[in-house]
Formats: structure tokens, sequence, C-alpha cells
DNA sequence: CGGAATATTGATTATCATCAATGACGGTGG
DNA sequence: CCACCGTCATTGATGATAATCAATATTCCG
């Protein structure tokens, strides 16, 4: 369903230089007339927290972090987006999260305002949101847990077991030691003395800051789903 | 919106003897079709985290505390809910999280598979449910901030900014201490004492357990903006 | 009034943050 | 190709915050 989105903002952008003259509006049209194609540099930000919400974005290619910032510099990072997410679901009138390029980007514009009529001539695309803004809710509930009620370890672990993909025991961690600190509500010493006792303790190998394998499966998804705080200690 | 919905709801509930022969559906009788009210007793649970996810409920009646629990009995109140507000938006397959009667509580339910039609037929719904995902997404991300970046003063003058109601510098908190500490991330030991300490620096009188009114509005704020951590110190 | 549940206060400990220093990595230029 | 420098990660020492354990006080109800 993504794919059939980003294939419509690209006939959009392929149109853009047509006339503006439309002959019959069907729901391809529509999509086509407010979407809006473009490419974002590492580190450039995007969505910006405050700002007017004006644009569903649809993320078609690269990495994105989503956060939040105290006045004073404190900063979470509510999530990270890639190919096939939304972003800006989570605004009313402004946006709630600033959006930042982790690498280089593309993603795809709706504007808002132009929706209405859309979700009307293809309800599909409702389900297709809600569905989306329910998988973010979700997520969002699961790591509220995480940041409230589990500790240092704990979170570590449950991190790397949200990154395992199909039965692999080497994870691969694309990002900064200071965007997980603040994915996860720690310092960055913290997230390096957590990794230092999963290995320790026989669970990870760490083969260098980017990459871990994992060695206990079970040890560390037991830790991950929060079975004992006391398992977690020292 | 929500009243219609509810209306809707009560008129589902009167049909709900009547001959299933439908002559033709339009809005009213679908959304009568697939709702059921229920009442629902104090400390009574009516949605359970990992049951699969049959209906959205809308709560016409009393307060709901919504919930994560850990194997080990840890908890994380995610949020509160009350007359207006839907449930069950954040499951995709299974609920995420636990809705919990905190006093007796009325609610609707309608069921999730029975929405699509409904929602082809009454575009408007969809853009409500999608409006009230925002909304929890919105206010689930500015929790995740407090969670993990804010410390116990600053959490608990966040939660009770939150709850002031026009100018009213009286804030009635209709809860135990202990949801509230599942809600911030603290234990009722530490929400006592940060109540102590708002309450030495003048920010706040407290009457009892129940009810605080707020003496310095501004520098309660400011705490709760974490404009700086260092004022949020003894 | 009495007893249970809830809230507060106190003493101590555990965990994580902070401050500081060292070590590893990656890119650049000689 | 390798030395150099800046950034990032790790490790160590110490301190602050919140958790835990324990005792007392208060509120709520029957």
């Amino acid at each position: 369903m993504q794919q059939i989105l980003a294939q419509r903002a690209v006939v959009g952008k392929s149109d853009h230089a047509l006339p503006a003259m439309p002959k019959r509006l069907d729901e391809v049209d529509i999509l086509a007339q407010i979407a809006k194609v473009a490419d974002i540099i590492p580190g450039q930000c995007f969505i910006r927290e405050g700002d007017p919400a004006a644009h569903y974005v649809l993320v078609t290619a690269g990495s994105v972090r989503v956060f939040k910032a105290l006045p004073d510099g404190r900063r979470a990072i509510t999530g990270f987006a890639g190919p096939g997410d939304f972003l800006g679901l989570a605004a009313l009138d402004c946006y709630a999260t600033t959006a930042e390029a982790i690498n280089a980007v593309q993603i795809v514009r709706y504007k808002r305002l132009d929706m209405a009529p859309v979700l009307a001539a293809f309800p599909a695309l409702a389900t297709l949101l809600l569905v989306a803004a329910a998988s973010e809710l979700v997520a969002a509930q699961a790591h509220m847990m995480l940041l409230g009620r589990m500790n240092a370890r704990e979170k570590l672990a449950a991190f790397l077991m949200g990154r395992v993909v199909a039965r692999n025991r080497d994870v691969a961690l694309p990002l900064a030691r200071i965007d997980l600190a603040d994915y996860l509500g720690l310092t960055v010493e913290t997230i390096s003395r957590a990794f230092g006792a999963l290995k320790r303790d026989g669970m990870i190998v760490i083969h260098n800051a980017a990459s871990i394998t994992i060695c206990d499966y079970l040890a560390l998804k037991a830790l991950a789903s929060g079975a004992d705080p006391r398992l977690a200690r020292h």
C-alpha cells in the first residue's frame, strides 16, 4: 500500500511541469496533485516541532530520527522511521516532534488540507493511515513501559531484541550512541556500561560499536521482557 | 462528533431486539448495528492486553486507567480516559494495553471487523478516528519525553500543569498515589517527596492527598516545561 | 470507633548521571 | 602509505537522584 502512494507521488512529480488543467480527477490524479517529492541531506531537519502541520510525509528512502527537545537541550528520541513509514501523523495543529535525516533521505509530502476529498474518494487510504497511527501508538506505549519501568540493562536488551531480523543473531546498530541514549532515556556512558554488562554475562558479543551478536537469545529475551528486575542486576 | 456516535450506540441498543432484517443501511443503521453499550463496575477491566482486538470502545461515562504490565508485576500507566475518549485504537491484532474502570464507567463497543463499510459510508468517521489517534500519539510522545528525560519534580509539575482547567488554580487529583506513580514512572514515596518539595518551594499548597492549589504558577510552569533541570533541584 | 488501606516521613542502598581521562576509529593531507 | 587530528566510544571515580525497606500518620468505611 505504501508503494502505491509512493508511486503516485512520483507520477505527481513528473506531471509537475504539465499544464494545471485537470480533465477529471480520479484517485491517482488527486494523490499526484497533492504529492511532492523531496531529497533530504544527512542531518537536515524536514519536520520541526511546533511548526504548523501542513503535510503528511511518507519516507521512501533513508533513515530518520524523530524527537522532542526541551528548552535546555535535553532530547528524547520518540522513534526512528524508514522507507514506508509515515511522519506527521502525530500532529493536530502543529507537529509534535522534529524529524531529522540520519543519512540521505527521500520523502513524499502530501498536503493535509487536501486530504479530506482523497479520504472520501479512496477509503482504503483512511484505513492505511489509521493502521499506521495504530502501529505508532502500540510502539509508543511499549516504549513508555520501557522508559518508565525498566532499568538500563533491560532497556538495552529490549532494544536489541527489537532489532533482530528473522532468526539472525547478528544485530546491526546503524546509529550513534547518543541517539541510542536519547531513545532509551539514558546517557552514552550508561549505554556503554550496559553493553559491557550484557557482554560480561555472556549474552552478547561486541564486534564493534555498530555490530554485535546475540549469544544467549533466551536470557536476553527474558531480560528484555522484564521477567524479573533482579535478573538484570550486576 | 463523539456525541453522535454515542447516540447511535444507544439507538443500536434499543434496536437490539428488533428483527435482523435491514431494509436499507444508512450510516445510522450501520453504526447502530455494530454498537453495544455496557456498564463497567469500578475496578473491572474491560480491555485486556494481548486479547484479540475485536472492538473499538468509546467511553461515555466515568474514568479509565490504561496500562501495560510486565510479568513481574511492574506497571506503566500509559494514560487515562474519560467521556468522549476512544480506546482500542492502539491495537493491531491484539490490544496493546489493559483498560480498567477507576469508578463506575459506561462504554460503547463497536465491532472492528464491521468498521470498513462504515468508514466508507461515513468518511467523517475516518477523520474522527484519525484525529483521536493523532491526539493520543501527541500525548504519548510528550509523555515519552517526561518519562525519559525529566526528574521527579519536573514530572509532577508537568502532571499538575496538565490538570489545570481554565485559569483555576485549584487542582483536583482524583487518583491514588500508586496510579500517579505508575503514570510518572516513579514510586509512591518519591511522589510524596516531590509534592513535599514543591510545597517547601512555595509552588503549591497541599490541602489533602486529592487536592492542591497552585501558588507560583509561573515557577511551576517553568519547572514543568523543563527550562533547566537545576531549577528542579532540592 | 476500629481496622484496613493509603499516604507520608525517615534511613539506607542501588542505579544512573556527571565529570574526567583514555582509547578506538575514520578521514585527510603530507 | 602512514601520521595526525577530530569525533566518537569506553572506562574510571565520584556524586545525585530515586528506589527500597521500615515505621508512622492519615483517611476511608463499615
